[in-house]
DNA sequence: AGCCCATTAGCATAAATATGCAATTATGAA
DNA sequence: TTCATAATTGCATATTTATGCTAATGGGCT
């Protein structure tokens, strides 16, 4: 479905660029880039993004994303594409290592999407991952070289 | 505020042990333990202690406790005892180490939860835990080995 | 093409959640 | 204590969100 996909990416554009406390408001945001939908329908997608609602600093509500969307690799379908953002800008700065531990540094936002894919990938170099704004941390396996790492990462980084 | 704050606890307690998915069934806990209170209270109470509803892996929906709630430090008390998830619904995977880091997966959502416990516990052998949807990452003590970490952590996570 | 099965989406509505207001209760200062 | 201010809560209800059902759409097959 490709209007579906594409809506669930402007709602992550939208929501890591907006404070959206509500359904309705999101729902304004995404028909001022001429996606039409019901609020059902927005509901829906939500629970799909596993966008959650919480409270922000200035004491309104606000749907904030998390990461980690299951993107059903159950098996049999095989999906588990890894999306890599190839000729895309993918936000990436630069790459450091300290010890057993490295360190990317992205454009603004462009950390969670960044450790999404690589997360996605499964590569055994990489015990697990977290994501700030602009900032993922790796936890290498042991053993694992810094060029070891930084070939795997190039499958989906290309520009690193 | 005697009775709120308790009851804030008792909250945080339920929610760390059991599936809850709305504040009807949540209410219906809290009774048990004797809390009175409407549904417009425990909606502010969960307001305040900035839990979140998201879903979980069967599906449903389920509340979740975020770290960095705002402890109202009102001095004295000293209340702050760690709760600890003993029944087996902490939400954890599994473990993994790498020099002094270890990686702690668990089921979506469920990191925060457990990263919070651990920092309750402040055990010496932790220096410090970064938590984000799914992962939870500890930063070992110099010296710390692998069966002492686990030795403390199985206090909390008994399934570990 | 035509058929099948899965996905997607709207509608209407149920279910769930948040909140204005008023009353009550606690907290603090003089 | 007494007054003033802030915090807490319930009630009723507005607002917001989720969902059962059905129709429409989209691939993937032969």
């Amino acid at each position: 479905m490709k209007i579906k996909n594409s809506r669930l990416e402007a709602i992550r554009l939208i929501l890591s660029t907006h404070e959206i406390s509500n359904q309705d408001e999101l729902l304004k945001e995404l028909n001022k880039e001429g996606y039409v939908l019901t609020q059902a329908t927005l509901s829906r997608d939500l629970r799909q993004l596993r966008v959650v609602k919480t409270v922000g600093t200035n004491g309104r509500y606000k749907y904030v994303l998390t990461r980690q969307q299951q993107y059903r690799h159950d098996g049999a379908q095989g999906e588990m594409r890894p999306i890599a953002p190839h000729n895309e800008d993918n936000g990436f700065i630069s790459i450091k290592f300290s010890g057993n531990i490295a360190v990317i540094r992205t454009r603004p936002s462009y950390a969670g999407t960044l450790a999404y894919h690589i997360d996605n990938c499964e590569f055994s170099e990489i015990l697990g991952t977290l994501a700030g704004d602009d900032t993922v941390m790796l936890v290498l396996a042991e053993g694992v070289t810094k060029s070891a790492l930084l070939k795997v990462l190039r499958t989906i980084i290309p520009n690193i």
